[in-house]
RNA sequence: GCCUCCGUAGCUCAGCGGCCAGAGCACUCGCCUUGUAAGCGAGUGGUCGAGGGUUCGACUCCCUCCGGGGGCUCCA
């Protein structure tokens, strides 16, 4: 007997004529870059039955579908192995995710030690060769195999509306559950799990494997019901996978900014001062100043008035606002004088409304724009502070727009301009549009306003998005409660995505504040408004920026621009002079003529990332020039001072985020 | 907020139910100083995160709080 099978390639489409009773394996063989196949379409495992006529197509362990495979199959390794070793664990449930996988247990809490026992059993497991075998079993047979896994029984209980052993990524169907079962060479059943599969052929496919940490979780992510243990790993198709992995984390730990904060000295969190609550030092002042400095500049370009007000205010304005009985459990509770209650300001805009209420405006004044450096105050919980990039207090360059509704368009694309200047201009060049909608489910009680203002609202920004060019993604229910917005998410150097600048639409809080203008027509109206933050906030974009460039800042924003390094004590006065100069012309500079070695003093200068280090020895002095050594390492030398001096104020004019700080080779 | 791990000098980290708690770097002082990542020596520096408890005795064990890492949840 003989079936006719189309086997489908990426590159290719050819037919085999097959013999014998047909399975997946049969066809692959022991290519192990094959995980699965996809047949007429549908992912299943490699020993499945391949009816006749079937279009297959082979699933390359390397592809999105082969790595959650290879991942999920290592998290059935991970669970069979700790359950060898904690018997009377009981198993949650174990998904594959970015990067890697968990599987969430009921057990007791793990020490690093526990992990690493984990990922020793798991090698032998590996070792075994085990084939991951599938099984279709009824709702009682299953409920009978899996009596002694109460999380199992109700998935069981549940299965025609939740989900699978492994979460979302894999649904049980409605109509079979199916068992997959770890099979030794000798056919016994080493372990099993209910799932959906499908599983790479055995366990000698995963090679390069980690178990990487431990956490806890609650079961089916609900803080009422039971916290389970979630055991992370990590699988790649190859070891050489695995070590690019590690290498990408250990390269985020060099760039963590809260490492490089104390190294280079920038910034602080006093635990005196409480959580969430940081001070800048000089050198880290350098780099806040440079960029309020810039953004100020921007906003007056822009067409925005600088103005500023106070950081609390009485508790009667933030319910106005809307803020307190919507956001009200991320503000600091009251402050009583005397039966007055005041609050710490979380938001600036209730502010700007009543610089816009404070006198009658006219429509030929709108658009008008509103901007200040508003420090806000978040009572953001404990547990989701992170360095800089989750604080409590806040500092937001923060802008209000109002506008006719006539005008909304162009302001929102007037804003949009300005923030991806803005963002090109600090070295992101790779972001796109995220756009934030009311939630149309459940969860429509939190936000104001009627079904009419936030179509309007979300249609007008979705126009504006899509005509930027940029990719625009929908992030439903991640608006506020006052109406949607668009964010730019940008792209750090190594890949990672930070939101930054917002652009929100706001109909409801000029209504609630009676703001009007006069129109042309005599009529009162009221404006529309726009709330956004360019850089979001300062902490948080210096925090992105310092992982952004590894510490390695252009120079323009560098705390120290150029550092000065004598060869030996007797060379300091040319330097000296030479800095002098520099200093005038507005260039941060640095005299080293401490009394360490020449070596000591190079190092020390390139381990603060230092974009120009000038070095003057008996040469240079002799030349009329100067040296430089750059923070890649390369060097010119006897430069004339003249050529060097103009070549560096240039360069920090121009703002140049590129050269001399392209490359880092800082020590790791 | 919840779970978990952690908190010893400015930093990175040793140490231990019982002499007076250590190292390297940093800092101060002295000597030294010629070409691109650590010169030598000496010294200063600690209420062992805070408070309470157990104990003859606590930096060490227990509890609470504060702070931090990781995660969950939340949120933008």
């Amino acid at each position: 007997m003989s079936f006719s099978i189309t086997i489908v390639r990426a590159d290719s489409r050819h037919e085999q004529v097959i013999e014998t009773t047909t399975t997946g394996l049969d066809l692959f063989g022991d290519d192990k870059r094959i995980v699965a196949i996809r047949v007429n379409g549908d992912l299943v495992d490699l020993q499945r039955e391949i009816p006749q006529g079937a279009v297959v197509e082979p699933v390359e362990v390397d592809s999105p579908d082969g790595l959650n495979i290879l991942r999920h199959s290592t998290g059935h390794v991970t669970a069979q192995a700790l359950q060898r070793l904690h018997a009377d664990a009981k198993l949650g449930i174990g998904p594959p995710i970015t990067d890697g996988y968990y599987y969430d247990f009921q057990v007791q809490p793990l020490t690093p030690d526990d992990l690493k026992a984990i990922e020793k059993t798991m090698s032998q497991i590996v070792k075994e060769r085990q084939r991951f075998v599938r099984r279709v079993v009824t709702d009682d047979q299953a409920r009978e195999e899996l009596a002694s896994e109460p999380f199992k029984l109700e998935l069981i209980t549940d299965k025609a509306k939740a989900s699978a052993d492994d979460g979302s990524a894999v649904e049980v169907g409605g109509a079979d559950l199916t068992m997959y079962d770890n099979v030794r060479r000798d056919g016994t059943v080493a372990w099993k799990d209910l799932c959906r599969g499908p599983h790479v052929p055995d366990t000698g496919y995963i090679r390069a494997f980690s178990v990487t940490r431990a956490s806890a979780a609650y079961w089916r992510g609900d803080q009422s019901k039971a916290q389970l243990q979630r055991v992370y790993g990590t699988a790649w198709p190859t070891k050489d996978d695995l070590a690019a992995y590690e290498h990408r984390l250990a390269e985020a730990a060099r760039r963590d900014h809260r490492k490089l904060g104390l190294e280079l000295d920038l910034f602080s969190f006093p635990e005196e001062l409480g959580a969430g609550l940081p001070v800048f030092h000089p050198k880290g002042g350098v780099i806040k100043r440079e960029m309020e400095d810039y953004v100020r500049q921007q906003h007056i370009d822009y067409g925005f008035d600088y103005v500023g007000t106070p950081h609390i205010a009485r508790e009667q304005l933030f319910y106005t606002s809307g803020h307190l009985p919507y956001y009200g459990d991320f503000m600091f509770p009251p402050i009583d004088d005397d039966g007055q209650n005041y609050r710490l300001k979380a938001m600036n805009c209730p502010m700007h409304n009543l610089i816009f209420a404070s006198r009658g405006r006219s429509y030929r004044e709108l658009p008008m724009r509103l901007f200040e450096f508003g420090t806000v105050y978040r009572n953001e919980k404990s547990g989701v502070l992170q360095g800089l990039t989750r604080v409590r207090s806040i500092t937001q360059d923060d802008s209000h727009s109002y506008v006719t509704s006539d005008q909304v368009a162009d302001e929102i694309r007037h804003l949009l301009n300005f923030v991806l200047k803005l963002l090109r201009d600090f070295g992101l060049n790779d972001f796109y549009l995220e756009l934030s909608t009311r939630d149309e489910g459940k969860k429509k009680d939190k936000f104001l306003g009627t079904d009419d203002q936030w179509e309007v609202a979300t249609r007008t920004l979705e126009a504006v998005g899509r005509a930027s060019g940029l990719d625009l993604v929908a992030d439903p229910g991640g608006a506020a409660f006052y109406g949607p917005k668009i964010s730019v998410q940008a792209k750090d150097a190594i890949g990672r995505t930070w939101q930054m600048s917002t652009i929100q639409l706001d109909f409801m809080q000029p209504e609630r504040f009676g703001l009007e203008y006069t129109a042309s027509d005599g009529s009162h109206q009221t404006p529309v408004m726009i709330h956004s933050a360019k850089f979001g906030s300062i902490e948080r974009f210096l925090g992105v920026l310092t992982e952004h460039y590894a510490g390695a800042f252009p120079a323009w924003l560098s705390p120290v621009q150029v550092l000065g390094v004598p060869v030996a004590d007797e060379f300091t006065d040319h330097l000296r002079g030479f800095l002098d100069t520099l200093a005038a012309s507005g260039v941060r500079v640095e005299l080293d003529a401490s009394d360490d070695r020449f070596g000591k003093k190079i190092r020390n200068a390139t381990k603060q990332k230092v974009p120009f280090i000038l070095i003057a020895g008996g040469d240079d002095r002799d030349a009329g020039a100067i040296s430089f050594r750059y923070r890649d390492g390369s060097q010119r030398n006897q430069v004339p001072l003249e050529v060097a001096a103009s070549e560096i104020i240039a360069h920090i004019a121009e703002r140049r985020n590129d050269d001399p700080s392209a490359t880092d080779v800082s020590e790791a």
